[in-house]
RNA sequence: GCGGUCGUGGUGAAGCUGGUUAACACACCAGAUUGUGGCUCUGGCAUUCGCGAGUUCGAGUCUCGUCGAUCGCCCCA
């Protein structure tokens, strides 16, 4: 195979096509019910845009697509969408709006991983930000949209869960605190774990080979780090949760990839196994100093974004989304050759909204039937010498099995009144 | 970036310890039935087994490489 897709990137047609769209549709739907603009920014952008000072994450900092153009701008396909909305948010002086802005996108997003299941190196995101507000009623907002969009698309089998990372500052100090208390253990730490000591001890937490280990479970606790504000402004965020009837866990072990995360992160996992070890299906959270340190004013966001794909793969598992056929309106069944007739007949029907499908391949009247049979059709308009001549065409009703010679000026008027029967 | 498994037509696949016409089913096309289909019957449909090299008298079957998929780790949506 000469000419392929490149590793960890597919095509998207046929039936997928329309379960994105059917996704994308109801995610529209529900931008509009909660207030939020659509917007979309580039898919490149420059690398400053998402690579900061101090970045830890592997995102950031191992798995995007970076290159130069002429030896001189460092460019990079957005591997997440918060980065360049918040840009754009600071770049149009959004601020200069009624607060908070609230923003909507769907968009192909490109991390350079290792590709397994539901997990791609292109792959799509819905997301929204919330920006220029600070208050639990915000957060609570943003996770009820995404809780709720994905209960309306029909899943059933999720999770929410929940954590406070605190403000800036006590993150900082609940780091330095861990990485005080690991350093005591190193000898027993996992080999990722040893790395993680400098680079995210909160991670350690969460290890899939260490996190039972005694020293680990005994760890300082991320709440005991958490300044007054922001354990009641987390106390506020859960009471609120409630009120809408959104169940949620609290996991403190809850520690979000990206580096910009303050307060309130969270995450919506999926309990079906179909989705493999790549569980999580929405991840989001409160950044306090993300507009200020692309230029804007002090102004705090949320937001969240929810894999595509993935969300589709849980879709599939859990039913929702059934095969349904297309069906058309009607095939004309081309008898003449060389002659315009039948795209004449067809073209009536597409203007008054009658979709339909003809024989290009002059094929026999016997193969023509099966295509119209094939695709499901109400109406087979049989076109031929004899109706031609009194410019009129034959249509065979299959749910009566019932045919008509009618005029063709009077064949619009036939259908629709063929189809108004249905409900009468 | 690391480890395991896998790769045969449009699709699902069979192919035993290497033996030479690559099974079967579905789909598709044509005919029986040259202006009326969905059933049936008949016939057609992979110069070739992801790609490249090697071993061999001989490779879809063995070896190596490569590309891709998949599962797990890491990480994340």
């Amino acid at each position: 195979m000469a000419y392929q897709t490149i590793k960890g990137m597919y095509d998207v047609y046929g039936e997928e096509y329309r379960y994105f769209e059917k996704i994308d549709t109801l995610f529209k739907h529900f931008a509009e019910l909660y207030g939020y603009e659509m917007i979309k920014t580039p898919i490149l952008e420059y690398t400053g845009v998402f690579k900061k000072d101090n970045d830890t994450s592997d995102m950031v900092t191992k798995e995007m697509y970076t290159f130069t153009l002429n030896n001189k701008d460092y460019l990079t396909l957005r591997p997440e969408g918060t980065a360049g909305v918040i840009r754009s948010f600071v770049q149009n002086k959004m601020y200069g709006n009624e607060l908070p802005v609230k923003l909507a996108y769907i968009g192909e997003m490109f991390r350079h991983e290792r590709p397994q299941k539901g997990r791609q190196r292109q792959f799509n995101q819905l997301g929204i930000e919330n920006i220029g507000n600070k208050d639990p009623l915000i957060d609570a907002e943003v996770i009820a949209f995404g809780y709720f969009f994905l209960k309306t698309l029909g899943i059933k089998d999720i999770k929410v869960l929940l954590n406070s990372l605190g403000d800036y500052d006590s993150r900082l100090n609940y780091k330095k605190a861990l990485s005080d208390y690991f350093k005591d253990y190193e000898a027993e730490l996992c080999g990722d774990c040893k790395d993680r000591l400098f680079k995210n001890p909160l991670r350690i937490l969460d290890c899939k080979i260490d996190r039972e280990k005694e020293f680990v479970r005994n760890a300082p606790k991320m709440s005991d780090y958490l300044s007054e504000d922001s354990l009641h402004y987390f106390d506020k965020v859960q009471m609120y949760l409630k009120a809408l009837d959104i169940p949620f866990m609290i996991d403190d072990r809850l520690v979000r990839g990206l580096d910009y995360y303050t307060d309130t992160v969270f995450e919506v996992v999926s309990t079906n196994e179909e989705s493999g070890a790549q569980s999580t299906i929405f991840g989001g959270g409160r950044y306090d100093n993300l507009v200020k340190e692309m230029g804007g004013p002090e102004l705090s966001g949320i937001g969240f974004a929810i894999g595509e794909e993935r969300l589709l793969i849980l879709a599939k598992a859990e039913g929702i989304f059934t095969k349904e056929e297309k069906s058309l309106d009607a095939y004309v069944v081309n008898l003449l050759r060389d002659d315009p007739y039948a795209l004449e007949v067809l073209s009536i029907l597409r203007a008054n909204s009658y979709s339909g499908e003809m024989d290009y391949y002059n094929r026999s009247l016997k193969a023509q039937f099966k295509s119209a049979d094939r695709r499901k059709v109400r109406f087979t308009i049989i076109v031929g010498e004899d109706e031609k001549k009194t410019q009129s065409v034959n249509v065979k009703d299959a749910k009566t099995k019932m045919q008509d010679n009618v005029r063709l000026d009077d064949l619009i008027d036939y259908l629709d009144e063929k189809m108004g029967e249905e409900y009468e």
